[in-house]
DNA sequence: AATATTCCTTGATCTGGGTCAAGCGCAGAA
DNA sequence: TTCTGCGCTTGACCCAGATCAAGGAATATT
């Protein structure tokens, strides 16, 4: 955090969505986009709202969540440094369909709907933002697995991994209430949990940073090879 | 069903995704896209195979649904009459994210990768095609939000209404068992649920077909209006 | 420094819904 | 027609994780 004097250029650049972009839409994304920096727990937009822009994520950390009719509130992604979001207002229907927060302060950059129309029209770029569309998609989908057919301790160590990669040391910066979160689960069980993978030697928790078994990423699923069509559930 | 003499044009039209299309797509369309048929509980694709092609379906019922480590199954969509599937295949990885089942005798439309291609330097299709795509992305948020926010009975009438809309009388041609996956249980609850509805009165299940009760849906959430930001939970 | 918040933890308790098992009825196979 | 298997139901049981409650630690506010 903190680089008051950014390089929007070089940010987006970073960002794994642009960074196959040719330099020359990347002068003019950096042209038109807007910086915009925001506080901790700030909402970013409201589900429902109206908006014409997508995000991304420079700098901090952000949650997308949707709100349940009883005021809980499910998180749909967290997420990371140099991802894109809200883009799902650019076409279609304008209102954002979840909420978003920062997590912790952040630098966003904005980027309104006429300006990606624009890029649109180029061959590669739509490429990329439509592969970008199905990555997301994939993502969902694997998150509905992950979240009905996991469970929490699973659901944690997915969540390591996916944000972090598959380190022995991890210097958190979110909160374990975030954590919670993010991986659908409430602040309680996710206490257990960690008290019980201290005990179980899984894990310590040193302050600042988590620290892993020595090894213990091996013996971890992951396991994406093809599947067999299962004895007929379906 | 059983229409034997098709009319891919007629199917196109009609899907919900092509219906705003020009009749000069539908045409070509129309003269590239394979027609399929396929049985009850025929596999259409797994997760993870290899595959360029999408896939319409045009008549019967067809289930993605991604199978977790311990070999149990997740629907991830019930695709409906009209409706695209496996269109995640043309971009960026060509592996299927999910496996697709025919829940009965089905017609499904192939269009293979190089033929959406063509289509999509076309300005209006490509917006509509982007379009898609953000609809479905709103589609598997909402369905995070369903499976993990709402109990069975609630996503029992969230299926019913998205599937059907809402009605007071359904013929239901999917088998309990499928429907018990489609909203996120076993067929054990499911039909427990449904001996409560009934005891209940807010169900008559007459063989063929299913009841509710009059004015059923007055008194059933959907309530969409802007969300106050939550007193803080993130 | 004192006070108010928010975060985190731990305990006690409850419950929705999953698991296991058994029985029934119907439809397709032989 | 009989056999076999699958879809569906019902009962008994269990458990992961949510809820409720309360205290301590850390941070922010006055």
């Amino acid at each position: 955090m903190a680089s008051l004097p950014f390089d929007a250029r070089k940010l987006l650049r970073d960002s794994d969505f642009f960074n196959g972009i040719s330099d020359m839409s990347i002068r003019s994304l950096a042209a038109i986009c807007i910086p915009k920096r925001v506080d901790k727990r700030q909402l970013i937009f409201l589900e429902g709202e109206e908006g014409h822009s997508m995000y991304i994520l420079a700098e901090g950390g952000v949650q997308l969540y949707k709100t349940a009719s009883d005021g809980r509130e499910i998180v749909i992604k967290t997420i990371r440094e140099g991802e894109i979001f809200g883009e799902v207002v650019l076409f279609e229907r304008n209102e954002y369909p979840v909420s978003a927060v920062a997590l912790e302060k952040s630098l966003l950059l904005r980027l309104p709907r006429q300006q990606i129309d624009c890029l649109l029209v180029a061959d590669s770029f739509r490429r990329d933002f439509i592969g970008m569309l199905m990555r997301k998609q994939r993502y969902l989908a694997d998150r509905i697995l992950y979240l009905t057919g996991h469970d929490v301790e699973e659901r944690f160590f997915f969540f390591l991994q996916e944000q972090f990669g598959r380190l022995e040391e991890y210097r958190i910066s979110l909160s374990k209430k975030d954590i919670a979160a993010a991986i659908g689960t409430i602040p309680e069980t996710f206490s257990r949990l960690l008290l019980r993978l201290k005990e179980e030697k899984k894990i310590r928790w040193d302050g600042e940073t988590l620290h892993l078994v020595e090894g213990f990423w091996e013996g971890f699923s992951e396991s994406r090879r093809l599947k067999r069509p299962g004895r007929g559930h379906l």
